[in-house]
RNA sequence: CUUGCUAUAGCUCAGCCUGGUAGAGCAGUUGACUGAUAAUCAACCUGUCGCCGGUUCAACUCCGGCUAGCAAACCCA
């Protein structure tokens, strides 16, 4: 037997079938870093329209987990799409830097600040322990194959960032927007702060539960006011609980003005109660003995004089729509100093704000029965006392969810102290920000009414805190009006930049006359920190505004769905009060991820995935296609199973592109290529597939819809790749003459194909697209993916074809029934492979225009398309017995093939034999070895 | 507590807006090929569309309620 092998053009390619990508990423990323890869993509990519995304700054503490590389990778997929869309998109990485968690960290290393070491030691120590953490950070980022400014990347502890958000900070004190409130804040006596809502958790606790009498101090001017609730012994407001030490700084009683309140009339005494609640407040007071001798609106009763039940002072009634019935006694003791709704009902009636606790949690030294003990232990003593005076109605235990420090887990305090706020609605804040989020695009779109519930209900920003390591707030504030000094925008300016010279410690140093002079004795030099949401909120002035190449407003901003309340709005509501203006085009949230049950990972449930780990074993391309193929709208899973299946599909698209290269092997583009008219009716048609799919892919870029271009692209290479057009067109690629049309047609389809795969595929799988791309043909003008756009070498059939794209369909579509027949024959042992076979199709040519029929178009290349060795068309009225309805009217006779079988393409012919020299093969093939070679028009 | 989001095959996702016989790819099973070979091709199998109720001739789809998970609220994206 002759061995043709040596005539057939079988694939051959230097593309490795398996990616080994954990071994092999490191090193290609070590290469874009030597070829300074995103330096490169900067200078080509200048002039082009700018695609600003602005990256939210992690925060540099801890190694980065699943959520961080979701998050990251999703960005990196959208800028190198921008960027294949022909913008130029920038990608600046930056890190959040100041802050509690950071100076906790050092505390455990080096004790509290001033204990020790002084605050500037503290402070550098910091520094130091931020820049460690971000250089492991950025490590893990960088092996995701995220591209981005890695070596510059912003920090919020950079001077110049420090200096920035000083001055965004002047910005909104110019613009009104600042004011200093002794408002009660969550304060934690450990941390010794008032702390942001978000360092606030909530956790049951046990409280007393204590009901208490407030004496009505003058019984004529009740019975003005209800005539009815004449009768014995003392009159009390009764009052419910479960902070009995809040009750020194009582400074009212609140009712509901609307509510029905009834006087009870005991053996001893009367009891004034909410109707909706008296029986069960009496209830457990042990007093069944009653009677009802009155009843009143509770707006009946406003600036009735109440006896402080310890205290030789009177507190009035007020009315607040805050009291409910939903619980206690329909009377709500109020201490501005120790509530938030206590402060502000309190404001409106003008009531002191008494705050007798000091940062420590122990009454002050002037507190009168209390002096010097800590709030958390005084409730029995506060009990005691008012047991001593008969004011204690009932005392009890109450399990409830109660604010805690997210750090020492203690339950927190209301406590009133000097903070600094950001007012939303001194000058309009709220107004401007929500008319802001009309004109932001939110997606998914429940996200702007998530952020306009918000920031509608959220209360003042408080962005004090009493800390070390955080940017100062450096104001002035008049010793006796507590007005801010008159030229605080140019003292601003004048801190900012020494800021920028030595950065925060600059203005701890400062000397008050420095810049004051004379007036400095008049002045109080503010001591407290910001909240370290301001600094990264005003990201938009300190990066945006400040680094070239960036500009105000970004096109998106994209976190996590939590970020509504943390990122979104701090950027908003600083962006407004600075400059009116949101930072933001569009903002994209994705969701948090979960583990396989939906279920959120935790190191006790043991179902953590490490981002880590995965690029360590299945390589960064993998976990980067997981992330693409996951609709990060809503939450995602992550599971073993999950990235093995993601794995799969990988290698598929990954086997699907070696096929291409194998295919192409010795096809240059600039010798070889087809012209569109010229290409083979097949060919014309995939390369038409494949412009409908980058015309999905491309609109599912710009839509951020990831998800659907994994599935597309899959699907492609599946059906229409591998199912149809490289199975069909391997007998052209293999068995003619390396030269002919019909070959360097379907090379050329695979080329337009493979040319715009890459590109679909180089924002997701980054590493394994570069490969591909080093082993295309033909000489390429640039050396990465980056620096192409979207590929524009695809077309459309039209009507000019031999076939149309609905003619292919309804061959493909028979060509799918003809395949379960071959499959029938095929499990009877009949035939082997397809080639085995032969197909009669029996059906109504008659019915069809002639010329119009594309089985008759296809004429002896229906075979091909079939993958037999023999298709004839037959009328429907010579079907025979044995032949199978596959549709209406169609019937098919699958066959073994009488014909003997050409040993070099396989085929079954009649003609194999006829040829002396080559006894072996079919006459084709004689012509495809030494003859001129056979023609193809379609398949 | 509350508010928001989510729930379709073992896995990842379409379909729902605009009601009319549940889809794709992967995985699985079986087979073929040995010229994509740790690959490829083919056939087959796969569902109480989370649960309950309502509207309707008809509900995965519209409405109401519920359950579970997630977020807002440690870890933070």
């Amino acid at each position: 037997m002759t061995d043709y092998k040596h005539t057939l053009n079988l694939p051959n390619t230097q593309f490795p079938m398996r990616g080994d990508l954990a071994k092999r990423e490191p090193g290609m990323l070590e290469g874009w870093e030597t070829r300074q890869l995103y330096q490169k993509l900067r200078e080509h990519a200048a002039g082009r329209p700018k695609f600003i995304l602005h990256d939210g700054p992690p925060y540099a503490n801890g190694t980065i987990h699943i959520g961080h590389a979701v998050n990251k990778i999703l960005k990196d997929i959208i800028v190198k799409s921008k960027t294949l869309g022909g913008f130029d998109a920038p990608y600046v990485p930056g890190w959040d830097c100041h802050g509690l968690p950071i100076e906790l960290k050092v505390e455990e290393k080096l004790g509290k600040a001033g204990d020790k070491v002084d605050a500037f030691a503290f402070r550098k120590a910091c520094r130091e322990y931020a820049h460690e953490q971000i250089e492991l950070q950025r490590k893990d980022f960088k092996r995701l194959g995220v591209l981005g400014e890695w070596e510059n990347p912003y920090l919020t502890m950079d001077f110049q960032t420090e200096a920035d958000i000083v001055r965004a900070l002047g910005r909104i004190a110019a613009n009104g927007h600042l004011h200093k409130g002794a408002k009660p804040v969550h304060w934690c006596t450990d941390c010794g702060s008032a702390l942001a809502e978000a360092e606030v958790e909530y956790a049951d606790k046990t409280s007393f539960s204590i009901d208490v009498r407030f004496t009505v101090v003058d019984e004529g001017d009740l019975l003005k006011r209800v005539p009815d609730a004449a009768g014995d012994g003392e009159v009390s407001v009764v009052i419910w609980t479960t902070t009995p030490w809040t009750l020194p700084a009582n400074q009212a009683v609140a009712l509901n003005p609307e509510l029905e309140y009834v006087v009870v009339q005991t053996a001893t005494e009367r009891l004034v109660l909410a109707e909706a609640l008296h029986e069960s407040v009496l209830q457990r007071a042990e007093i069944s003995d009653f009677t009802i001798i009155a009843r009143c609106k509770g707006d009946a009763l406003e600036g009735l004089q109440l006896q402080h039940p310890f205290y030789a002072r009177h507190v009035p009634v007020i009315l607040g729509d805050h009291v409910t019935t939903d619980a206690g006694t329909g009377a709500v003791h109020t201490a501005p100093g120790h509530g938030q709704e206590d402060f502000v009902v309190g404001q409106k009636y003008g009531l002191p704000v008494d705050n007798p606790v000091g940062g420590d949690g122990c009454f002050l030294p002037n507190t009168e029965l209390f002096a010097g003990e800590s709030v958390h232990k005084a409730n029995p003593h506060v009990l005691e006392v008012l047991t001593e005076r008969g004011k204690l109605l009932k005392a009890d235990k109450l399990r409830h969810s109660y604010p805690h420090c997210w750090r020492h887990k203690t339950p927190l305090i209301f406590r009133a102290t000097p903070q600094w706020f950001i007012s939303l609605d001194q000058n309009g804040l709220r107004a401007k920000a929500l008319e802001a989020i009309q004109g932001v695009k939110w997606l998914p779109d429940w996200g702007k009414a998530r952020i306009e519930g918000m920031v509608q209900n959220r209360p003042d920003w408080c962005i004090s805190r009493q800390r070390n390591w955080g940017v100062p707030i450096t104001l002035f504030v008049h010793k006796e009006t507590g007005e801010l000094h008159p030229h605080t925008e140019a003292l601003i300016e004048a801190v900012a930049q020494r800021i920028e010279r030595e950065g925060i410690d600059a203005w701890f140093r400062l000397e008050t006359e420095e810049l004051l002079g004379k007036d400095a004795a008049n002045y109080d030099k503010a001591t407290d920190t910001l909240d370290v949401w301001f600094d990264s909120g005003v990201t938009h002035a300190s990066v945006l505004e400040r680094r070239a190449g960036l500009q105000f407003p970004a096109d998106v901003y994209l976190e996590g769905s939590d970020q509504h309340r943390g990122w979104f709005q701090s950027s908003l509501l600083s962006a407004i009060g600075t400059r009116g203006e949101a930072p933001y085009r569009t903002v994209l949230t994705h969701g948090f991820t979960v583990d396989a049950k939906g279920e959120k990972m935790s190191k006790s449930k043991g179902n953590i995935v490490a981002p880590q780990e995965v690029t360590g074993k299945l390589g960064a391309d993998i976990l980067r296609l997981w992330v693409a193929a996951t609709d990060y709208s809503r939450e995602m899973s992550v599971s073993d199973e999950i990235l093995k299946r993601t794995a799969d599909a990988y290698r598929r698209i990954r086997n699907t592109a070696r096929f291409l290269l194998a295919n192409l092997n010795d096809f240059d583009p600039a010798r070889d290529m087809v012209p569109a008219a010229d290409m083979l009716a097949l060919d014309r048609w995939a390369v038409d597939q494949a412009a409908q799919v980058q015309e999905k892919v491309l609109l599912a870029y710009d839509r951020f819809q990831f998800h659907l271009i994994a599935q597309e692209v899959l699907n492609f290479c599946t059906v229409e790749l591998g199912s149809l057009f490289l199975d069909i067109t391997k007998d052209r690629q293999y068995t003619m003459r390396a030269d002919s049309l019909g070959r360097r047609s379907a090379q050329t389809a695979a080329w337009h194909i493979l040319n715009a795969m890459v590109r679909w595929l180089y924002p997701v799988l980054s590493f394994t697209s570069e490969e591909i791309w080093q082993h295309m043909p033909g000489k390429k003008a640039v050396d990465s993916v980056l620096f192409t756009e979207w590929y524009d070498g695809l077309f459309r059939l039209d009507a000019g074809d031999k076939l149309s794209a609905s003619e292919w369909s309804s061959v493909f579509n028979l060509r799918e029934l003809i395949s379960k027949q071959l499959e029938e024959v095929r499990v009877a042992g009949k035939i082997g492979a397809g080639l085995d076979a032969e197909v009669d199709i029996y059906y109504r040519k008659d019915a069809r225009e002639p010329g119009a029929d594309p089985l008759v178009k296809l004429g002896d290349e229906l075979r091909f398309v079939l993958i037999t060795s023999g298709a004839h068309l037959h009328d429907l009225a010579d079907v025979p017995e044995d032949a199978v309805e596959v549709m209406e009217h169609v019937f098919v006779r699958v066959s073994r093939s009488r014909h003997g079988k050409c040993t070099r393409c396989w085929h079954h012919r009649e003609d194999v034999g006829s040829h002396a020299g080559h006894p072996e093969l079919c006459g084709r093939c004689v012509d495809n070895v030494e003859g001129a070679g056979e023609v193809r028009e379609y398949a």
